[in-house]
RNA sequence: CGGGGCGUAGCACAGCCUGGUAGUGCGCUCGGUUUGGGACCGAGAGGUCGGAGGUUCGAAUCCUCUCGCCCCGACCA
């Protein structure tokens, strides 16, 4: 290929909405171009590369015996609302109209789709396990997407699935998955992580999600270094000491706390309470669907006065106990904040002041690390009163226990009990979960077992955003000059370099050395341009190809050439026709190194 | 959805406060010189100032509405 006639256009200056690395780099060597917020157009380098990476992909999957499909991106309504999902997903799903009226909507995953032939065409056990997968795009229409590549709007996704006949066979398929996932990650030049982590609205039991460390991401990680425990926040727990609570017996007793309005407050009140000797009540609300129904379910959630909520935790607690008194057909879509003026209707008085005390007409869901204290101090349901001497189980009616909390840096780690937790951001590059029979369940998927009874489909689920392994290849190989491409995503192994095109000799040397290595079939950019050599290096150095042959007049006159290696940056003079064997060996080993994986 | 910022040439930006018919750098085209880390000289092309409405003799500039993009938060398989 040659640079005079291809399609970079790379930018001296930063775009001024970039602000995550990979996002300007991907934009200043023009790999990508925005068309709208979360919606990019790949140009030839960046398609270069997706390619590369799915096709890594792909025989990482077909060796452990997927299948690959196509399935369209644009659903009927019914087969989401089927499954349920037709309401879960909410805003997040973009949503159409056939001339008919009809509803549509584009894809965000494909669960119902690969369930839909499974029942229709799974009949026996002797059929599983099936492992099916494909790669296509889905859409999401995000609240927020940001961050070029790192989540938008539409991109690609490898989804997979398995079908098995029992546990057993899941977990077998889920190792499978979980090594070729591990595979994928390694060949494509990615330090990654496995984590334990939340199941969100695919539902299922387990899950792990593929990590890579990186302040560009939205995740966060808790760690032990010792024993190599690893889990999403949204899952992690820790060990942390007991608070010793003296004698328990005495009675709960009001005191007036003027002007108290938050835990650090009654932390500096007199006859306060240390925050870890205080209940923080929180007001949440949970918003269940039904058809085109929408009900408020509102509740208390209930923590140390140190410790913070988390979110998914919170969601998946409410689903489970508050969701479920909703009756059926109720589905949980968000679980927010009550707005002050609900607070107030619920509790007759403000945040500030709340206590779960005598609460009756509401759930109430308290974190574990509360279980067994007692002598707490917590808001009244009075302005300016707490009360004090409150014994979690003697004096407040709970729905029921959940951990609720986000584990914090510091802690102690909850398999070994030895380490101490590390929490650090990071990049989600890929998810896979123990389905079970959440969709063979809703959708009616079953077969036949040896004993001749029906049983539903045990199903897994494993996905990868492809560009995000793109994002995440540069996020993490970059410097100052640019790209440092993994060179098995790279667009092209190698660019060669003649530095004066003006230069017959230089010319002659570097067209037989482009001629050579296309005939010897690796992917080499030949940059023809009639450019300055500053431009050439600058642009080469920032799109990041691995490997340079740079070929300047003075060191050509001693029949040599510059071998260049951007991972390392370091160079050395090489006989000019030498240049293409030392080329290929060094591809070769580059290569290698990343696909040796486990088989 | 809440908070903040920004829309002026392909890119990065100035001009707006204080209204007077649009500018700088890079890039692009042509000619010449130059050629190992984003050259130089000369001559050019290129703009509905996001959109609509209003105020005014006159609007990039002031007012109203609207669309879009970015960041923080909420949200997020």
């Amino acid at each position: 290929m040659r640079w005079s006639n291809y399609f970079i256009p790379t930018l001296r200056e930063d775009p001024s909405d970039a602000e995550v690395v990979s996002h300007k780099l991907l934009l200043r060597a023009g790999l990508i171009r925005q068309l709208a917020a979360g919606i990019y157009s790949y140009l030839p380098l960046a398609q270069r590369s997706v390619i590369k990476i799915s096709n890594i992909i792909r025989e990482e999957m077909n060796a452990v015996g997927g299948q690959e499909f196509f399935f369209p991106a644009i659903h009927p309504a019914e087969l989401w609302q089927e499954s349920g999902r037709w309401s879960v997903m909410g805003p997040n799903m973009f949503r159409l109209k056939d001339r008919k009226g009809g509803d549509y909507c584009l894809g965000m995953t494909h669960e119902e789709c690969f369930t839909d032939i499974a029942r229709n065409h799974l009949r026996s056990y002797k059929q599983l396990p099936q492992v099916w997968y494909q790669i296509q795009t889905k859409f999401r229409d995000e609240a927020r997407p940001k961050s070029g590549l790192l989540r938008t709007r539409q991109f690609t996704m490898k989804d997979a699935y398995t079908f098995d006949i029992d546990q057993a066979g899941l977990d077998k398929s889920f190792e499978a998955q979980r090594q070729a996932y591990s595979n994928i990650y390694k060949r494509c030049g990615l330090d990654f992580v496995i984590v334990d982590a939340d199941s969100g609205a695919m539902g299922g039991s387990a899950s792990n999600e593929f990590m890579i460390y990186t302040n560009a991401g939205e995740d966060m990680v808790a760690s032990c270094p010792k024993c190599g425990y690893a889990a999403n926040t949204e899952k992690a727990r820790s060990s942390i000491p007991a608070v010793d609570d003296g004698d328990g017996g005495q009675a709960a007793e009001k005191f007036p706390t003027p002007s108290v309005r938050t835990i650090e407050d009654l932390v500096n009140f007199e006859g306060g309470a240390t925050a870890d000797k205080q209940i923080k009540t929180l007001v949440y609300v949970s918003v269940a669907e039904k058809g085109n129904e929408s009900k408020n379910a509102p509740f208390l959630a209930l923590l140390r006065g140190d410790h913070q909520v988390n979110d998914a935790k919170l969601s998946n607690a409410a689903s489970r106990f508050v969701g479920n008194k909703l009756g059926d057909g109720w589905t949980q879509t968000a679980v927010r904040p009550a707005h002050a003026e609900e607070i107030f209707d619920l509790m007759g008085a403000h945040a500030g002041s709340l206590g779960a005390v005598g609460v009756t007409k509401l759930p109430v869901i308290a974190d574990e690390a509360l279980r067994g204290r007692k002598n707490m101090t917590t808001g009244a349901n009075v302005e300016d009163h707490h009360l004090r001497n409150v014994s979690i189980e003697r004096d407040i009616e709970l729905t029921t226990w959940s951990d609720l909390r986000t584990v914090v840096e510091g802690e102690g780690c909850p398999k070994c009990s030895e380490g101490i937790l590390r929490v650090a951001k990071a990049l989600e590059v890929g998810h896979i979960f123990k389905l079970g029979t959440k969709y063979s369940d809703s959708m009616g998927a079953r077969v036949l077992k040896s004993d001749g009874k029906e049983v539903p489909l045990i199903m897994g689920c494993y996905g990868i955003g492809v560009e995000r392994i793109l994002a995440a290849a540069i996020e993490l190989h970059n410097d100052e000059a640019g790209i440092q491409f993994p060179i098995t995503v790279s667009p092209f192994q190698i660019v060669v370099s003649p530095l004066n095109m003006k230069d017959a000799e230089v010319k002659a040397t570097a067209d037989g050395i482009y001629d050579e290595l296309t005939k010897a079939a690796v992917e080499v950019l030949y940059d023809d341009r009639d450019e300055r050599a500053g431009v050439k290096l600058n642009d080469a150095d920032l799109v990041g190809f691995p490997f340079q042959i740079r070929i300047g007049t003075k060191k050509l006159k001693e029949g040599k050439v510059e071998f260049y290696d951007r991972a390392t940056k370091t160079s050395e003079d090489v006989a000019a026709d030498q240049a293409v064997e030392i080329a290929g060996q060094r591809i070769q080993k580059s290569l290698q190194a990343l696909n040796a994986v486990t088989a």
